[in-house]
RNA sequence: GCCGGAAUGGUGGAAUUGGUAGACGCAGCGGACUCAAAAUCCGCCGGUGGCAACACCUUGUGGGUUCAAGUCCCACUUCCGGUACCA
């Protein structure tokens, strides 16, 4: 079959899916007699449209897809929809739409999109997790971790529109304010659910190890840096006058006898009872307003001015039995530590602000060697090692060592002991929204908080509702859905409003992909052994912590509750963090409106081409700035493929890559089948080690530019066609990861009868690299002086001489004197002279 | 603020383990083909000086280590991501 001379991607492409879609080329199952490649990309959101981000990402996990298929592996490559969540209400807000019918068009309009794209997913085990068949299993596993311990409540403070009564995501609040009516946002104590991720802080930490290699390190340190484990103390402070004592987490009970003030967190649960009934109590109350009520990043920024307010109650230092004047600071913060900080000026540098400000004496509690402090003169805390001074009987000891005698003294005391903090939080999954997946509890006046039984899940989350116009969830209003029956004494009760967080969905959906429509149990424990953990997972940087860590969080959790394997600890054995497609500068996404739409660019070019676009415009982990320009030249590049095969009709033959290894002679064969073969050792490199795909389609463009060089000269010989048609194979199968529709139509017209995609990776031969001769750099004092030609395999001696004839270097060497040559083998002289 | 990144020609980027800075593209310029245009093909393309040979400068800024630094170390600048209810 001859290839028309126009190249016309829509057609091809759409021919192409068509016989991908009918004999379900990706559809794939357990086969043991293969190596098993789970492949994933994070799942999008349904916005709307896809847009350059999607595009990008699923570029990135296709290439990889169908090269691990032509290397032989069974690989699993699914697809899904991240489909609960916020966007989905404020459409509904704004266009009156059902978040429901909102999140389904979407979802068909992208997944059209992505079949357009010619992405290589087993269509049979799309998920979206808006389905009960899906959130019915985590509300299982809610239940499960409820049972043991790994599910509570406890009360959090959420932003609150007063004027909206509703409460407010992050994003919602616009400097302070509520980004619908503009009133100032408030904070409110609601309880909510928690997972119990601090449970596992210890694990997830020390599991990091085993990620090293496989995940970015940048990652790991993120992951490494939130978790954020600090051995330290607890210490108690017993409140003057009170039989209760103020526990502290500190890192510095070294300095236990310079504490000069105690400063809690406004919302320290003690603040309430400590400042009932004291005369300046209105006072007391107008700053823990003012501080709830800050920014919650300025108010962790090191420049805040340190505000604070006097209590009036005092408690009792456990060593010096000091008066210990009790502070509220604007810098405390409640989710850390204990909510409260001993406050040792002379040695912490906020405390040292704080008591500046605020008059409290200073303490020095440890010295530099050989030198004393005045604690009037100082200008900042003194924060270095040094030796304990006015501590008692720890006076003398080097403050490190001191820290351990304190800490044994106060286990011996009853006053505290060595502790362990983690700057990780519970996660609170608990969100007053309708479009998410229902809590399974139900309140009951008699028997309080109790449990859906497991058999009447799942808590369907009802869709004849009508959404509210001020963002509030319409489910406490449907009676329906909240009036119901206690499962435990049969009377009324109340179901739960809140619905889960949807980071929740996202942080088991990779192990639904192995059993989908499985309905009995959330999973098939022969497909969870088999394809688990997931061999590759990509996706964006900006999910580097939270995502990541849940879905870690929820497999040891899993785990433990007996649903995954045991030996499972992990779910993504390699992490590849893409970079982001930015549009002039800031990150594209929907709530910023600023999203390429890809459909345009599939019109225009073909999805081959704007597929080869976005994988060559820059490296996988790096941003870049979409323009429209650029994709042109992959444009050009796609053309000048097809026309290469179009033009060399007489070549037309079923060639297969690598294939021509015949002894030559000929320079022009030995030169291009030495480029064909470092080409499929790079790109092999590239795409399986590296990942650094733009660099790969440089070298398959080289090769194709070596082809139209030599293919004149070799169009001549049998010897020469035999070669040309090799290395054109070797260019269709590099290729065909990239723009799979173009490759499998040319491999067609060549006459192959199987399909490219069942081929296998080419091999390439050291034997053919070989080169008789090489050109060594020299360098006179590191600059590069001149170039000279040594045979291949020239001992040290050999090229050092033929660095030390050469004209030029000779030319530099002129009245100086050789003081050492360095001689990097195969590669560089360095030849240092004065 | 804190945590994590990034910075290389006009431009996207390459340089894989400290060893030839600018691969491969885009844009631009010159030429061929054409009545003309598009497409295609050929050539040039970091800066300064020079007719040239060539020399000097150049990887955000300032220091340092080394025979040799885009790459390692120290101190900065700017931009980007995350910061627990955007996903």
């Amino acid at each position: 079959m001859a290839l028309s001379s126009r190249y016309d991607p829509q057609s091809l492409e759409e021919k192409w899916q068509k016989i991908w879609s009918e004999k379900g080329a990706f559809d794939c199952d357990i086969d043991t007699s293969r190596p098993k490649y789970f492949l994933m990309e994070m799942f999008p959101y349904p916005s709307g449209r896809i847009h350059m981000g999607h595009v990008r990402n699923y570029c990135l996990g296709d290439v990889l897809a169908r090269f691990r298929r032509l290397q032989g592996y069974n690989v699993l490559h699914p697809i899904g929809w991240d489909a609960f969540g916020l966007p989905a209400e404020n459409a509904a807000i704004k266009n009156g739409t059902h978040p429901a019918k909102w999140t389904y068009s979407n979802i068909d309009n992208m997944r059209a999109q992505l079949k357009r794209m010619g992405y290589a997913y087993d269509w049979r085990r799309e998920v979206a997790t808006c389905r009960p068949e899906y959130y019915r299993w985590e509300q299982e596993f809610f239940l499960k971790c409820l049972k043991k311990g790994l599910v509570y409540r406890k009360e959090a403070p959420q932003n609150w529109c007063p004027s909206c009564h509703t409460v407010l995501a992050n994003e919602q609040v616009v400097d302070g304010r509520c980004w619908r009516c503009d009133s100032p946002v408030e904070q409110k104590d609601l309880t909510q659910w928690f997972f119990r991720i601090t449970a596992y802080a210890d694990e997830l930490l020390a599991d990091l190890k085993k990620l090293e290699g496989g995940w970015p390190s940048r990652v790991l340190t993120m992951q490494h840096n939130w978790i954020g484990r600090s051995t330290g103390a607890e210490i108690a402070f017993r409140i003057e006058g009170r039989e209760e004592d103020i526990k502290v987490f500190s890192t510095r009970a070294d300095t236990l006898f310079g504490v000069t003030f105690m400063t809690l967190a406004p919302e320290h649960p003690l603040v309430e009872s400590l400042i009932a009934g004291r005369g300046n109590e209105p006072e007391i109350r107008a700053f823990i307003e003012r501080t709830r009520n800050m920014d919650r990043l300025d108010r962790q920024s090191e420049t805040l001015e340190k505000d604070g307010v006097f209590t009036g109650a005092y408690c009792i230092n456990p060593f010096t039995g000091d008066r210990i004047p009790i502070w509220l600071g604007n810098f405390v913060l409640a989710d850390y530590g204990t909510g409260a900080v001993m406050a040792v000026p002379a040695h912490d540098q906020r405390d040292f602000d704080f008591a500046r400000r605020f008059g409290i004496e200073i303490k020095v509690v440890v010295s530099p060697a050989g030198q004393e402090l005045d604690p009037a003169s100082m200008t900042e805390a003194f924060t270095e090692p040094g030796v304990l001074v006015n501590s008692g009987e720890f006076t003398g000891m080097p403050n490190d060592e001191g820290r351990e005698a304190i800490i044994r003294k106060l286990g011996e005391t009853g006053r505290g002991g060595p502790t362990v903090n983690y700057r990780l939080r519970d996660w609170n999954i608990s969100r007053q929204r309708y479009w998410g997946a229902p809590i399974p509890v139900v309140y009951c006046e008699r028997c309080g908080v109790q449990p859906v039984k497991e058999e009447d899940l799942p808590v369907l989350l009802p869709l004849d509702v009508q959404t509210c116009d001020d963002g509030r969830s319409p489910l406490p209003s449907t009676p329906s859905f909240v009036e119901t029956v206690c499962p435990c004494c049969g009377g009324p009760a109340r179901r739960e409003t809140d619905t889960m967080d949807t980071f929740v969905e996202s942080s088991w959906y990779f192990a639904r992909y192995t059993s989908p429509r499985k309905d009995d149990a959330p999973f098939d424990e022969k497909a969870l052994k088999y394809w688990l953990p997931v061999d590759q997972y990509i996706g964006g940087v900006e999910h580097a912590i939270l995502h990541l860590l849940y879905s870690r969080f929820f497999t040891k959790m899993l785990r433990d509750c007996g649903y995954f394997p045991r030996e499972l600890d992990e779910p993504f054995s390699r992490l590849l963090t893409q970079g982001m497609v930015l549009l002039g500068g800031s990150k594209m996404s929907k709530s910023k409106g600023n999203i390429v739409d890809p459909d345009a660019m599939v019109q225009k070019y073909g999805a081959d081409t704007v597929r080869l676009f976005c994988l060559f415009a820059a490296p996988p982990e790096r941003d870049f700035d979409w323009t429209d320009s650029g994709i042109e030249g992959a444009s050009r590049f796609v053309s000048r493929v097809w026309r290469m095969f179009a033009d060399m009709e007489a070549l037309l033959a079923p060639v297969k890559a690598c294939s021509d290894l015949s002894p030559a002679r000929d320079e022009a064969i030995r030169s291009l089948r030495r480029i064909e073969h470092a080409t499929v050792k790079k790109v092999g490199d590239d795409i399986g080690s590296r990942s650094q795909f733009n660099t790969a389609i440089a070298a398959i463009m080289e090769l194709v530019n070596a082809v139209n060089q030599y293919r004149e000269e070799l169009a001549t010989t049998q010897a020469g066609c035999a070669c040309l048609s090799s290395a054109m194979a070797t260019v269709l199968t590099l290729l065909f990861p990239f723009t799979p529709h173009l490759c499998e139509e040319i491999w067609q017209a060549l006459g192959h009868e199987d399909m490219l995609d069942a081929e296998t990776w080419p091999e390439w031969k050291e034997e053919a690299l070989a080169r008789d001769a090489i050109t060594v750099v020299v360098q006179v004092n590191g600059k590069l002086r001149g170039r000279v030609e040594v045979p291949a395999g020239s001992g040290e001696d050999e090229v050092r001489g033929a660095a030390l004839a050469d004209a030029a270097i000779v030319r530099h060497l002129e009245g100086k004197t050789v003081r050492k040559v360095i001689v990097v083998p195969g590669k560089l002289v360095n030849i240092v002279a004065n």
